[in-house]
DNA sequence: ACCTGAACACCGTTCAAGT
DNA sequence: ACCTGAACACCGTTCAAGT
């Protein structure tokens, strides 16, 4: 047998991000450390560093591969109501809320400045306007059929994409008191909060 | 000498949150360490555990302490523009912006779930929740007066607080493109952001 | 009550070495 | 090219001891 066992299951680098992945779900932030990722995966504690320069770098795979995989929900949901602007819309955000519930500390990592310097991380970078430029085609097609206001769709689409973010950014924090979660479900919070800007 | 050199200045406690600020604003989040915190106050690297039950519980204090200053500066804002709802709220989101901006990581230790189980801090979350009734009562004016629409004001409240927050969260994490950014100085695009939501 | 120093388990990272 | 094991500096936390 000469180079078949080539000393691991051949994708080292993609089972350290998969293991990263759960290890976050499982232990959360703080509790994600490239010895535990390593010993997931079955290999030295040092293993690693054959794939990634340091913890940053295994941090950048595992954001991109989520802005990869909200990238996919959320086109999901625009081919899926291509026809009605404005359910786009409202699903669109409501998916962006599910998939930050869905694994809390995974979104942290993605946006709560857990990655420092990710301009280093051209494909982080890259994933991330990906997914800016989808919200603002969701946008623009809203403002055409005039159910969001006009101006510039980059400003507006910040707008619409900072008003869902900062609701999911506050309900994972607990900065959501109990009498405002009394009054509605999530879904209609989301709804509540889209109502703000939309005028039709 | 009795009793005077009492081992310290007299107030440990209120050094070490002092120092665990300072060392947030040069070395960020990351760079917070209990050793460091106790080495800077002059103290032992074990002394800190005479004040705080561990490192979340001198975060927790961290936050606190930051949410006495915003709720201070959103005051002085309140005070101030009295006389006029709308001008109230435009210069309590630049003010919330501001103490954003002027220091990245306390902001963000305060609001990217740095601190866990913050449920077991009763003074974190008292001070978390006088900053929202404060919020609640500039939005209930602006509601009188016609700037923000009707409706529960637990509700809308959350509602231009998330958009603000939203908008600085993205900020920070440098998720705002460079296109946006050369559209408007930060303040008009705060306000921009406030002109969503308001109808007069 | 407040602080120290030794000790322990854990961490990120480097490096020389092995296949 | 890919992985290991020893080593180093740093960390949070505990504990027995000192004033």
């Amino acid at each position: 047998m000469p180079s078949k066992k080539i000393y691991h299951h051949g994708d080292l680098k993609n089972a350290l991000i998969k293991a990263g992945v759960e290890i976050l779900a499982k232990d959360g932030v703080s509790g994600l450390s490239l010895r535990k990722v390593a010993s997931k995966a079955g290999v030295s504690h040092t293993a690693p560093y054959s794939h990634f320069a340091d913890k940053q770098a295994l941090i950048a795979a595992i954001s991109t591969e989520g802005f990869r995989q909200l990238y996919q929900c959320l086109s999901d949901v625009v081919d899926k109501y291509k026809s009605n602007p404005k359910k786009q819309l409202i699903e669109a955000a409501w998916a962006y809320v599910q998939f930050a519930m869905d694994d809390p500390d995974r979104f942290k990592v993605m946006f709560s400045g857990v990655l420092q310097k990710e301009k280093q991380y051209p494909e982080f970078v890259e994933e991330s306007q990906r997914n800016f430029q989808l919200v603002k085609m969701i946008v623009e097609v809203n403002q055409a059929s005039g159910v969001l206001r006009g101006g510039s769709s980059d400003l507006a689409a910040l707008s619409a994409w900072g008003i869902i973010h900062g609701f999911v950014m506050l309900m994972l924090e607990g900065q959501i008191s109990h009498t405002v979660l009394e009054q509605a479900t999530l879904r209609e919070l989301v709804e509540f909060q889209l109502k703000q800007i939309m005028i039709k």
